[in-house]
DNA sequence: CACCTCCTTCACAGACCTGTGTACTCTAGT
DNA sequence: ACTAGAGTACACAGGTCTGTGAAGGAGGTG
């Protein structure tokens, strides 16, 4: 059953969403148009306003879109792997891993927060969220797992992730994610063996 | 006895390089205008393209005064600590808790980066260099304190500062410059005490 | 048949963008 | 007194930006 945005969405929206997802990603936001957008979608800047009334709001279903997947791909890595925390842990590390593999232009929410200065922006709640939804999400497999000090080691794996994801492409490092993935499962190693 | 960027520098063009370096970093490179720029330095257009030649190269002006003021706060921390290592790193955390102090609108360098697609344009450049940079000052201050594996873990050090850095600005988590600061004391008393 | 949704074409408004051309003034140094 | 550098004033070019208005076509559903 696909989800109710990909439900109401004409075919002429989801194109625009699709496009604009690109081009926002690649270019950034600020340096895209509106024109650009809707002649890469075979279709004019009406229909885009008569679908998302705002380029603001286009925006914001492409990130609340890329939200979604990228949570519905870590939970379902997350049902996949051994309920172990360094399993689990590494299932998290791994899905950077392969959504890294093709977007070598940073962590969309980051940028996005580079382009938005307004922190009560809807967009920039979405991202504030974002981060708070993954680091509950690693203080869960460490809780769950008996890992001591959860809530401490949840906040240093969160550090590693987004480090990982600012030096590959910031700093153009691609041994980051690698590197963030060995400290992390190092960090949880340590733990689990500590008394 | 200032530096020469200081010294070549007309007074027009300092405050010109002042209000753009405020006003790229808090609104972003693309939403500022050169008209905004020259009128907030009480300056006209003609003058600021005089002494800039386009706004492209007062942005890397930007970003070339603001890594350079940055590499000597932290040189100049670095040489005001004990030589031991933990202190050391523990310095560097200290200036980054300072930067950010009042700098709520994340890395510079960072942001730069999501606003400028081109891995090849000049700013990119530098931003990759002043990663580098902080890269080899880590591994650095490991192997000079005999840390073992220095490379290794100076990666990591690497990793949790611009974490520390995404996860204040993006995630508005304002413990994320402490928690980074503790993990990587962690790390190098771990790694100093280990056989 | 009428009706509705989706989408088209096209013109337009009004603002903002980077960058330039021309001609002038003020000030400091020699 | 002469000159060079720094800056002013101001118009203008040629584009791009977001967003709207008016009118109509294609295709399915009651």
């Amino acid at each position: 059953m696909p989800t109710k945005d990909e439900v109401t969405l004409t075919p002429g929206a989801r194109r625009i969403l699709d496009v604009a997802a690109t081009l926002f990603y690649e270019r950034g936001i600020h340096a895209v148009g509106v024109d650009t957008i809707a002649a890469e979608s075979g279709v004019t800047k009406r229909t885009l306003y008569d679908r998302f009334g705002s380029k603001d709001a286009l925006v914001l279903a492409y990130l609340a879109e890329r939200d979604r997947r990228w949570r519905d791909r870590l939970d379902a890595a997350l049902d996949a792997a051994p309920s172990d925390p360094l399993s689990r842990v590494d299932a998290v590390f791994e899905v950077l891993a392969q959504w890294t593999a093709d977007s070598g232009r940073g962590c969309s929410f980051v940028n996005a927060t580079a382009e938005i200065p307004d922190p009560d922006h809807p967009a920039r709640r979405l991202v504030r969220e974002e981060k708070r939804w993954l680091r509950e999400r690693f203080e869960w497999i460490l809780a769950d797992g008996s890992v001591p000090d959860a809530s401490a080691r949840a906040a240093t794996l969160l550090l590693l992730h987004e480090g990982a994801f600012v030096v590959l492409s910031a700093g153009q490092d691609p041994d980051a994610v690698p590197a963030a993935r060995r400290a992390a499962r190092a960090l949880v190693q340590e733990a689990v063996e500590s008394p």
